[in-house]
DNA sequence: GAACCCGTCTGAACACGTTCAAATCGCGTG
DNA sequence: CACGCGATTTGAACGTGTTCAGACGGGTTC
């Protein structure tokens, strides 16, 4: 399993990303792909494990395009859940020019061994660059909530972004207006409750949910050191 | 496709549950299957459109599991968050037998165009169990709540289980005790947001929720004529 | 130069899910 | 009984993802 850069696969993968475009991922042979890539069908098993390991790219490209767009819709906005709601709006946007092959995306995604979970070590490149986005959703948002939440609030959002995902998928509204419409209501709802963290009588609340939190990150991602919250 | 009942339909599942069981999902050929339920290969896939549909007794097994072992427990019980507690203990209980082919369950469950995905109408007599058991949890407790939220209830607390059972295969902990452990720290309080849904301050909210429910409903149950809630 | 190594590449071969044309069965009808 | 007809059954054949024994190529060692 060769780890040097290379043109070789570099082409398979264009040639895949390509093909899965087009015409989907179960429509999509590792035969073609390997013809468009002008190698032979050994060469695409010898760069990777297999069909699965091909969409990798796809993860990345969301988080990217989310980012972006992001950036050029929130500059000089302040206010938290206007920042979250285009963010999560981004990132549906981003979403969009891969709805054909989400239902493929997903059930890779949701099988937790599997180097496609988000919670991989071969997915540590877009779980960065998504939490690297939430990260300056807050920094650049005039949120005032418990300090503790608010270290974990990043990771915290993301999950709920993946969460929203899920409906996303089952959406069968058009153009998925139904989860936009959702999110769109949830957000301040949200927005006012971390507001409302600082609080003491919600206090114990977010304490409770910030030790499961805890718990849960000890035993969700595979092969990877987990950084604990808090110092 | 025949609909008769017909023993040897039963042979198939019986010997597709068997196998699927013993060696995972994956692992299991149709091959086998039709050699076990002493058909050939072909006759396998006159009954069934495939290899996928053969799970679908799955699912039933575990709502009737839940309901089975829940009866057990929760008789003379009348605590909304205790009955809660062993209803969801009871579903983890009941999925437990299945956990090596969670993963594949799961896979299937979550493309919404399957049949296997918990909306589409072939998954509905397991989906009224499901139904059917949290109604007659909510219906023997003492929960006092808001009206309209009592009658949506059992429908979310039934997607909320889904929502466990996604944090349930991606649990690595021994014997899925985090899932537990947090699902008992997190049922109290939900009874408690529950109850507190009568106060005059927290019902804008539930309004807001229940709307964005029922819009949710009209657009994810597929080929199936959606009750609307409320009469 | 010869021998050797090792990373790269190849396509035939395998096992699988699925399809289908044809064979067989069961049974009502003339 | 013979005939017909639809339901059932069959296994060969197809296209697929994947594996593997071997071929190739270029660099290193004697």
């Amino acid at each position: 399993m060769p780890t040097l850069d290379s043109a070789t696969r570099d082409r398979i993968v264009a040639a895949a990303t390509e093909l899965i475009m087009e015409r989907g991922y179960e429509k999509t042979t590792m035969r073609a792909i390997a013809e468009r890539a002008e190698v032979s069908l050994g060469s695409a098993y010898y760069y990777f494990g297999g069909k699965e390991e091909l969409v990798q790219g796809f993860y990345l490209a969301i988080a990217r395009r989310q980012h972006e767009l992001l950036e050029q819709r929130i500059d000089g906005v302040t206010s938290f859940g206007k920042r979250l709601d285009a963010c999560f709006e981004a990132f549906l946007d981003a979403s969009d020019e891969y709805r054909a092959i989400s239902d493929s995306l997903l059930s890779f995604a949701i099988v937790p061994t599997s180097p496609l979970s988000p919670f991989s070590a071969q997915s540590r490149p877009a779980r960065n660059q998504f939490l690297r986005t939430f990260e300056e959703l807050v920094d650049g948002s005039d949120l005032k909530t418990d300090p503790r939440l608010r270290e974990a609030l990043p990771e915290l959002l993301w999950i709920a972004q993946m969460l929203i995902v899920l409906g996303w998928v089952q959406d069968l509204s058009a153009r998925q207006r139904v989860t936009r419409t959702v999110v769109k209501r949830l957000v301040p709802a949200l927005a006012r409750l971390l507001s409302a963290a600082r609080l003491a009588p919600v206090r114990p609340f977010v304490t409770d949910a910030l030790e499961s939190l805890a718990m849960v990150r000890q035993r969700t991602y595979v092969g990877e050191q987990v950084k604990a919250l808090g110092s």
